[in-house]
DNA sequence: CGGATGCTTGAGGTCTATCAAAGCGAGTGG
DNA sequence: CCACTCGCTTTGATAGACCTCAAGCATCCG
């Protein structure tokens, strides 16, 4: 069972912004975007909430529906069962879609947590519904952002079928080093928010075994590693390990 | 790789009809419908796709976006890499959405197979956000869909990462029971569309491994086993295999 | 009817999990 | 500020689950 979250902290809600003054526009919104489109974008009422480390995503507005979208920081979706086995489903960064599942089997629940200080950004559907009126492409757009988180789990969903250890490893450091590059950061130095449990749950391993691996790597010299900052040294070499095996 | 498949076949398109008429309705659009929503969703374009067993969907109507929806029979989706693996993402049945991806990795491919004769609902987004112009709760019905679509992978990603093969057996076929039932075929009495193969692929294991786990069920009375029919005979007994483990 | 595909079972090997123990680091309280 | 704790990380030894390879049989389809 997931280790005791800090539930108590508050959640302060910051003050409400339209989506055209937010620096994620371009990767929120679609890039085609018109000045016209902008302004319709700014009448996009998003409420931004703030969770701190260690805390949990509430579904608190989950009747009315909202979207909600990573501005800052770096979280984990987690879904766990009742005899307290719980598998990490995805790590979520800026300008990725947060998914809170609404009726989901008693059996099971869902949980977002922050593992470092986040904002998310939440947007009602209706108000994506009254935009969507006065323009059809933002509207589809909102679908396709959907349609990235179907994606990609449809990819995880590949790895966790079909991969050996290795493999998934190595996939999980591409992976992420692609996803911080749109991010703005560099490829190959990834700075690791989350734990080797994390890690291993995420890829449908244990922890002892991605350690293994990544030992492994080191000493094929494919990439350097301490604490929890990691260098690709090799990016061909982990290209190679997940596309040329058989 | 998969094996090939007949993309000679036509797929005849039916005329076009409005969503009033559907049989589906009850479980394509919201429960809470009123008669006056159901005169707009009338107004919602659809067109139908028939699929012949073995054939493939084409994405050719990607561009200009889609929601696609099963009427009638089973089918597969399947993710696919150049060095031949490929990975059975999930079985579609009337009611489920079916998720084209767009823009894949070019070293990847996505294919939805039908395993059985099969007619395919496609509504233009465009339409629906004018539906929606007229009716909130009727578009966010449509992003509902999508996350269920994320749901089912949710799950999923649990049962691939976390589960052992006799628990993954177990799942599938209640999870199948499930669907079925909701389809209004029994919960017990399951008729495999899939071969053993995708069985395998879908839990992501080795088909001898999901055979010889049938195997074990049936000297266990928990199942009866035919061919592609099987029974399953103690229902508690399954469920306890997932959760009582550990 | 014959070939191809799918299904089933066995034997053996490999990969990953399990169990165990020690080192390290961040955070806490004295 | 230091000692202490707790959780995270790492490595080793062992066990077991699942895969791999192989062979025979059943079934489907042209």
């Amino acid at each position: 069972m997931y280790k005791e979250i800090n539930k108590e902290r508050s959640k302060p809600i910051e003050k409400i912004n339209g989506c055209g003054k937010c620096s994620l526009i371009k990767k929120c919104l679609p890039s085609f975007i018109t000045t016209e489109q902008l302004s319709l974008a700014e009448g996009l009422i998003s409420q931004k909430i703030k969770v701190p480390r260690g805390d949990e995503i509430k579904p608190i507005d989950q009747g009315s529906q909202f979207l909600k979208i990573v501005q800052t920081g770096f979280l984990k979706s987690v879904i766990s069962n009742k005899d307290g086995r719980d598998q990490v489903l995805d790590f979520l960064m800026p300008s990725d879609a947060v998914h809170l599942s609404k009726d989901l089997d008693h059996r099971y629940s869902f949980h977002i947590i922050a593992l470092e200080d986040s904002v998310i950004c939440t947007v009602p559907f209706d108000k994506i519904a009254d935009v969507a009126i006065l323009d059809h492409d933002l509207s589809s757009h909102f679908y396709e952002v959907l349609n990235i988180e179907i994606n990609r789990r449809n990819f995880s969903m590949f790895s966790l079928g079909s991969m050996k250890s290795e493999e998934k490893v190595a996939y999980f450091l591409l992976d992420l080093g692609t996803r911080f590059h749109q991010n703005g950061f560099s490829q190959l130095n990834l700075n690791f928010k989350m734990s080797r449990y994390d890690i291993a749950s995420y890829l449908g391993l244990k922890h002892e075994t991605v350690i293994r691996t990544l030992s492994k790597f080191i000493h094929e010299g494919l990439i350097e590693l301490n604490h929890r900052e990691l260098k690709i040294l090799n990016l061909l070499g982990l290209q190679q390990l997940i596309n040329n095996i058989h």
